[in-house]
DNA sequence: TCAAAAGTGTTATTCTTACACCCATGA
DNA sequence: TCATGGGTGTAAGAATAACACTTTTGA
């Protein structure tokens, strides 16, 4: 992220023990997680990012990521998938931590008190099946205005904090994602269509990522792909065969520089 | 770094309000930094890490990353460049975040208090520069032991708390940064060999990574080398062209996907 | 004049890209 | 019988990998 030249350090006078040495010096943290939930409409053709609308101050009104402090004895990763589960209910998923961010000025509650407590994002980024998703706060909850739902990523709010800098952290992780590793498999239903999985590429990557035809010769050829030997008939047009993505072929394959693009 | 199908989601009684609703379950933090500072010593073909040895508990005595825990006012990057400053003086380096490592039971302090802070480590990775890194602890220091010191990657020892897991997660890093991007740059001279520069993918890389010709193609093709018009001589053999690094014919290219190796 | 270090060239093979074209089905 | 969605083929050019080879220097 960083790269200097020459940089002129600090100067440190006393450089000391690092533990309980200059207690007073050190900075207090409050440890959230919070999770970038993307997730992709093949129907339409939209990649989408999951926000909650806040209701306590700061940032109220405002949409935000779905996050929580971490709990005593919770791991960062159990509150990650804790937050995940308060929200949505689905069957799969991939998860994976993204960044931290915690300088200092990043949550308004900082300046609230001198010297106050400090707020640090550990932020995780999750890919979940769009068909099954089930959003635990339903759009239909009588007067009260929505609170979850799904944002294109074309019309993303303002959003609290510093969290739109964390999404578009969380969009680069997923291209790279998507181009590097089989996390798409993770996202498809067990058995789908090459099309199915062309259409989530080209969601997430953009239009002209590739061809359909080569994208589908070369993943082919990478003998990762199940042919189960049935057939799906989608509207007017040839049925389509459906695959299956299979994880003892590509074990093989894993840490090699595979590209699917 | 995860992937679950199907997980079973610990049941949440009270999701309740994220600040401070019930203060008593959330968990207490103190936030450190351990840098993975990496060089490569290109004359004895090393691949090396900086480390320190403990003078308190937990695990006196043991090599560990140089860290620090985090100050007020002081960002997660300052802390990281301060921790490298006090250990080591360079000219040219690179630094980005690694990973946050945090689950519970990762340092052994914690279980001395009940229901006692958590030690979270937001990790750093850098490159720096072999040849003017000068070590703030010389080795030779009387007769006190040497408390600081780079190891070769093949002999490093037992360390302290997680740090082999993050040394080989940055190691991960390290290699990925050197296909995919430009860091070997910032840790050469200004002017080096196209040697210089194949020593130090090798070493990092492995042996077999490529072979010097082709790798040496594929460099001046992708024209982001100038040459200098200068040469070197080092010992028997033909001299050398030194060659700079563009970093204005290397700005196109940012972000493609290309590959150094 | 030889070995070391640097640099060039060659070739077979594979990959990529941009297409054109064929197949099976419902309306 | 045609539009639609699915699937196959191909040919030019680029990239890769494994080499052999030449050049320039110090000893």
């Amino acid at each position: 992220m960083t790269s200097i030249h020459s940089p002129s350090y600090p100067t440190v006078v006393n450089p000391g023990s690092p533990i309980a040495d200059r207690p007073t010096v050190l900075a207090e943290f409050v440890v959230g997680v919070d999770n970038v939930i993307f997730s992709v409409d093949t129907l339409e053709n939209r990649l989408l990012v999951l926000l909650v609308n806040r209701r306590q101050d700061p940032f109220a009104g405002y949409w935000s990521l779905p996050g929580t402090l971490v709990r005593q004895g919770e791991s960062l990763e159990a509150a990650a998938y804790r937050t995940l589960s308060e929200k949505i209910r689905v069957k799969n998923l991939y998860l994976e931590q993204l960044y931290t961010f915690g300088g200092p000025d990043r949550d308004p509650r900082e300046s609230s008190t001198a010297y106050g407590t400090r707020y640090l994002s550990v932020s995780y980024f999750a890919l979940v099946r769009y068909e099954d998703a089930e959003l635990i706060c339903p759009p239909e909850s009588g007067t009260t205005p929505q609170r979850i739902r799904w944002f294109s990523m074309e019309q993303i709010p303002d959003l609290a904090f510093d969290h739109r800098r964390i999404v578009q952290y969380g969009q680069r992780r997923l291209c790279s994602k998507l181009e590097y590793s089989p996390v798409a498999f993770e996202v498809l239903p067990d058995t789908f269509t090459l099309n199915d999985l062309y259409q989530l590429y080209s969601t997430v990557l953009g239009e002209n990522f590739s061809d359909y035809s080569n994208f589908r010769a070369r993943l082919l050829k990478l003998g990762i792909l199940q042919d189960t030997g049935e057939k799906i008939t989608r509207g007017a047009g040839r049925p389509a065969s459906l695959y299956r993505f299979d994880p003892d072929a590509f074990a093989p394959l894993k840490d090699k520089p595979l590209l699917f693009v």
